[in-house]
DNA sequence: TCTTTAAACCGCCAAT
DNA sequence: ATATTGGCGGTTTAAA
């Protein structure tokens, strides 16, 4: 009988599926053989090129065993004005929307101008405007015409898709300082501040332009596995996973409204993962009783307390892993993992590669094969 | 690998 | 009346 409630379960489920192909995704497989997946970049007048180049230069750097590019990349500006691209990378400019009729996947970047896009003083910059809207009503078209395509978003860029209605009812990502306002413009949108980003299947949202990174990651490794996301990540010197965050699963309650009254004390714990935290010590810290705190944290991250903490414990050691030559054992202590056994079984069960191995992918000179 | 033991988790429910 | 709290205890999980 296995246990129905059992996360690690969950996990190991959650990891199979992210490595292996869905139905959701299917459309997009078996069209790879025709044509490679196109990846159309939308850049708003104003475009932050730091931002424009995330998507290509992740997308850009996907490649198969053989060397031979995943995606095709197009960038198209909204008003069909030049767009400043990047040498290194096969990016095709396109000038005006056209692109978007035979696109697989389209990113829209953030622009500067968005993020203070109708605030409360109503004064929004016209040509800014002007250039959501029109992006806007051709994702709705876009959308309504071919419902596999995915949509994503970088950062602000989510209220050109809150403005198309692609995220109503559904949960969303933006950046922390644009979220209440965005939140207060798209009632209908679930607003989640909480997350780096968030796939809801064909809509994606990403919180921040690190985010961003995550998210384009995460769309490379549902198509074509780990190891292809793991190759792009190495190319970018960018770590291979950050999770997305369980907060997309739970139902929030409303955006905007409640403060999560355990994020001081995530913040605390965050700083001193290498000492031994127990429940009763978090609940403290967060003045509630064990009961209350628990609970709360469930609604408010997703996941029990423990169960957060050791997943950023994984993901301290991951990173020491990858960045020092510090001994597996010294690595495991400072995470706050005890001993390097513990290290390896968590690391088995989340990651799918024991400590060394995961840092010969990083640091082949550190460690001898 | 198996055993032991402490801690965490969460449904339930009375009290606020 | 409804919503939140926090203690209890059975079950599950993790560390040694």
């Amino acid at each position: 009988m296995v246990p129905l409630a059992s996360g690690l379960e969950d996990d190991m489920r959650e990891d199979r599926a992210m490595s292996a192909p869905t139905d959701r995704y299917a459309g997009h497989r078996s069209r790879r053989h025709p044509r490679p997946h196109r990846v159309v970049v939308v850049a708003l007048p104003g475009v932050i090129p730091f931002e424009l180049g995330i998507p290509s230069r992740v997308f850009g750097a996907a490649a198969d065993a053989a060397g031979r590019p995943l995606y095709e990349i197009v960038t198209c500006s909204v008003d069909g004005g030049p767009v400043a691209t990047d040498a290194d990378f096969a990016v095709t400019v396109s000038h005006g929307l056209g692109a978007l009729a035979d696109a697989d996947t389209v990113v829209v970047v953030p622009a500067r101008g968005l993020d203070d896009a109708g605030e409360a003083s109503g004064a929004v910059d016209t040509a800014v405007d002007a250039a959501v809207e029109a992006a806007s009503a051709a994702l709705r078209r876009l959308h309504d015409r071919r419902p596999g395509v995915r949509i994503a978003s970088i950062c602000t860029a989510a209220e050109v898709l809150a403005r198309a209605g692609l995220l109503d009812d559904r949960p969303a990502a933006t950046h922390w300082r644009h979220a209440p306002g965005f939140a207060a413009r798209y009632p209908a949108v679930r607003v989640d501040a909480q997350v780096l980003y968030i796939d809801d299947g064909d809509v994606l949202t990403a919180a921040g332009a690190a985010s961003g990174v995550d998210l384009c990651l995460h769309i490379v490794r549902r198509d074509h596995g780990v190891e292809a996301a793991n190759r792009v990540a190495r190319a970018c010197v960018v770590p291979p996973h950050r999770d997305g965050g369980q907060a997309q699963y739970v139902d929030h309650p409303m955006p905007g409204s409640p403060e999560s009254s355990t994020a001081a004390t995530r913040a605390w714990a965050l700083d001193r993962l290498d000492t031994a935290l127990t429940l009763a010590d978090l609940a403290a810290h967060a003045a509630m009783s064990v009961r209350t705190f628990t609970r709360r944290f469930r609604a408010e991250v997703g996941v029990s307390p423990n169960r957060w903490l050791v997943q950023q414990r994984v993901a301290l050691a991951r990173r020491l892993l990858e960045t020092t030559d510090l001994p597996v054992d010294e690595v495991a202590r400072r995470a706050g993992l005890g001993t390097a056994a513990s290290l390896r079984l968590h690391m088995a069960a989340t990651v799918g590669v024991p400590p060394t191995a995961y840092r010969r992918a990083f640091r082949p000179s550190a460690v001898p094969a």
